[in-house]
DNA sequence: CCACCGGAGTGGTCCGACCACTATGGGTCG
DNA sequence: CGACCCATAGTGGTCGGACCACTCCGGTGG
């Protein structure tokens, strides 16, 4: 009864299926500690070179972390955790794939910001003016893409659903800087930027889902037909 | 000019960047073979081993491909190849977090079968009604669970979105096994589930998109209501 | 011409050593 | 007595080399 010869796949695959079974099954609870690479490895069986491919692997997925020194931690397992792998599909991305990215960007950041328009506090409205004033303030493109890409965090931590924020934190990183590329050639963009913004902010002061659900997916609408058009040429 | 001393962070993470950079400019196609691990991590002034975590790293992530005895390959760099690490998240996400997660779902899941609704074809509605009628001529739960999927995954791939299919995919997989799990505890649930994949038909062939919409979101919707209930119990 | 087979090359695994960093606890100094 | 400092044990990080398992291709013999 020795419950050998599994052995399917390479051992390191093996390992990355023992571990998340047992943050799966619950033998592992966030934030906890693991046994050391060597512990492990001698645990499963397998050399600590294969067990540290093993938990890099984790590591890159957001699932654990490895502090030099330390050992080895279950993250919170929260949204952002595991969803920073999100940003990296986005960046790889090309050609028509970016444009069904940005398809699905538009979807969730218009249902995200007509939430955000029903559930916004003051406190969090505020937030949300602030970047877009300081958006309005300067003309260097690296402090508007900032406060851009903050504006739009800060309404989608609005909507309360930290999943989707996470997600669309993902979504944005590559499309932001397509469109600082944008700016580069059309002229107009920044003050059509602006303008759209102004609409989004409107409709959450006036607590108008629907008005805002429409400004968003116009906003983003805007950079996916500009790209459709880029991928045509 | 001998370009030394980032060191930012641990080797394997420069090398994982490396190799990401490389195909984000372009320099590896998608499909195209890689140098052998010893010639890259040479290239990098790295060992081996520091190499092979930062492949398989990536290997993880749907970037990369290793196949045994023949080289190291860039995958399609599909959707399916990059979000399958999506189901991975799903899996190991709980408690309040899974039902963000069904709302994300319900969401994407709606529009998309919205959109189908408007684009399906002939042959794309007749594999939809072949495994809707399956999945009513058998009381096997398993076999249930393959065409309600399949079911779903049609109408998604329907939508011509990939990028949202694979998303969808991956929000199914850990939804799907709790709502067997379901079908243990509520009785009804089968026979409600029938009944609102069936509205969900009729919409498609009726070219209806905002009745599909409507079909799709409540049939999510009640998922996730229950897991809601679950979750305050 | 084809089937077979051998070797070269590749990824997969293992080992053992050493380095870099952290945390802990005991000793020291104020 | 308390706060500080530092030696040290333990942990992850890196390295080099050895060998195995598999794939692929070209030569060889039928």
């Amino acid at each position: 009864m020795d419950e050998e010869a599994p052995q399917k796949g390479t051992v390191t695959q093996r390992a990355i299926e023992e571990i998340k079974a047992m943050i799966a099954e619950g033998r592992l609870e966030p934030g906890q500690r693991l046994p050391t690479e060597r512990d492990l490895a001698a645990r499963l069986g397998i050399s600590r070179s294969s067990m540290r491919e093993a938990i890099r692997a984790l590591t890159v997925l957001g699932v654990l972390e490895a502090r030099h020194g330390s050992g080895i931690y279950v993250t919170a397992l929260e949204a952002g955790d595991l969803l920073e792998t999100f940003g990296v599909v986005a960046d790889l991305s090309r050609g028509p794939r970016l444009v069904e990215l940005l398809e699905v960007r538009r979807i969730l950041e218009s249902t995200a910001t007509a939430l955000a328009a029903a559930r916004i506090t003051e406190d969090q409205l505020a937030a949300v003016e602030k970047h877009l004033a300081a958006m309005n303030a300067t003309d260097d493109p690296e402090e508007i893409l900032a406060h851009d890409l903050a504006f739009h965090r800060e309404i989608a931590a609005a909507a309360g659903n930290e999943t989707m924020a996470a997600m669309l934190e993902g979504l944005s990183s590559r499309t932001f800087r397509a469109r600082v590329w944008r700016g580069y050639q059309e002229e107009g963009a920044f003050a059509r930027t602006r303008r759209e913004h102004a609409a989004i902010h409107r409709a959450l002061a006036a607590r108008d889902p629907e008005a805002a659900r429409t400004a968003a997916a116009a906003h983003v609408g805007e950079v996916e037909e500009w790209l459709r058009a880029q991928l045509r040429a």
